[in-house]
DNA sequence: CTGTGTTCCTGTTCGC
DNA sequence: TGCGAACAGGAACACA
């Protein structure tokens, strides 16, 4: 489920029922994810009050009142669900259904109960200090942020100038721009039709950034911001917290199209999908150079 | 520096 | 219906 889109939508789906409250109870039920958890983990959290919930790329962040981080990605399979308790009395019961591949489960002094599943346990939590989350091995290679500023044209002119890998795998390498998958990557080439098989330098001018990366720096914003707009893609899973679906998948342009006819007006291509370097690539031979 | 393949793990889908 | 293979939104790593 997440990339970019996806985790923004999980963002703002966390903050009304994390923002401000107090994190009173930790359910951890096992000891890892992708890496082990930190040590004391739950009594770490318990107490805690959430000042705030941000994003860095694909890393949910939860900002603590002790000026500790809890940072957070969903892997492939994570997804937060927030149910709401009812209060502590006679009968009182939780009404979520608990998933067979909840790992942990965060209730909230307000009444919220925030569930993380994870079936491939791909996800990773971990804490760190906040004077030092800039440098933490999580996030210290990351590039900048897709739809800041600093991802123009003329950054990513430098970026590529020395690259002769494929636009496919320059886009996919978070220390380049953070937070694109798969998905966005073959949406954003498709709409500046530049083929993921191009040779990034090829791109790249020699002083100054050319045509083509303009629209490409324009068609990732354009489809980060559209796809956000919708809530994120569902493609297996529910991206949202409270189970609703988001609906970009079905505005993809060529991501899982393969042998549909290629939506761009004029051209009469065919969706083709290659293998590279060892994952999906979606793309229209036609239109895409 | 490059691309490629493997690995982590489980669930779903597809072809026979 | 069953069964095995292929494949899945990520990312680190080993290797040629």
């Amino acid at each position: 489920m997440p990339e970019l889109p996806e985790v923004e939508t999980v963002r703002r789906g966390l903050r009304p029922a994390m923002e401000g409250g107090v994190i009173e109870r930790v359910e951890q039920r096992r000891r890892d994810l992708r890496f082990p958890l930190p040590a004391r983990f739950s009594a770490r959290l318990a107490g805690r009050r959430v000042v705030a919930i941000t994003r860095r790329a694909k890393y949910l962040l939860a900002h603590l009142d002790d000026a500790t981080v809890l940072i957070m990605h969903l892997g492939m399979s994570g997804r937060f669900a927030v149910s709401h308790e009812c209060a502590a009395g006679a009968g009182a019961r939780s009404t979520a259904r608990r998933e067979a591949h909840e790992h942990i489960v965060f209730h909230m002094s307000g009444g919220a109960r925030i569930g993380y599943s994870d079936p491939r346990r791909f996800g990773v939590m971990d804490l760190a200090a906040g004077d030092r989350l800039a440098s933490h091995r999580l996030l210290a290679g990351l590039g900048p942020e897709p739809l800041a500023r600093e991802f123009s044209p003329a950054y990513l002119n430098r970026a590529l100038r020395d690259r002769r890998t494929s636009m496919k795998a320059v886009l996919l390498d978070q220390r380049v721009v953070a937070g694109l998958g798969n998905i966005y990557v073959c949406e954003a080439l498709f709409r500046a039709r530049v083929s993921p098989h191009r040779e990034a330098a090829s791109l790249a001018g020699r002083r100054r950034p050319g045509r083509a990366l303009c629209r490409l720096v324009d068609a990732v914003r354009g489809v980060l911001h559209d796809a956000i707009e919708a809530g994120g893609a569902s493609l297996r899973d529910h991206a949202r917290t409270d189970g609703t679906l988001g609906y970009f998948q079905h505005s993809f342009a060529v991501y899982d199209r393969e042998a549909g006819a290629c939506p761009r007006f004029g051209c009469h291509g065919t969706v083709a999908r290659e293998t590279q370097s060892g994952r999906s690539t979606y793309w229209c031979p036609n239109c895409q150079r």
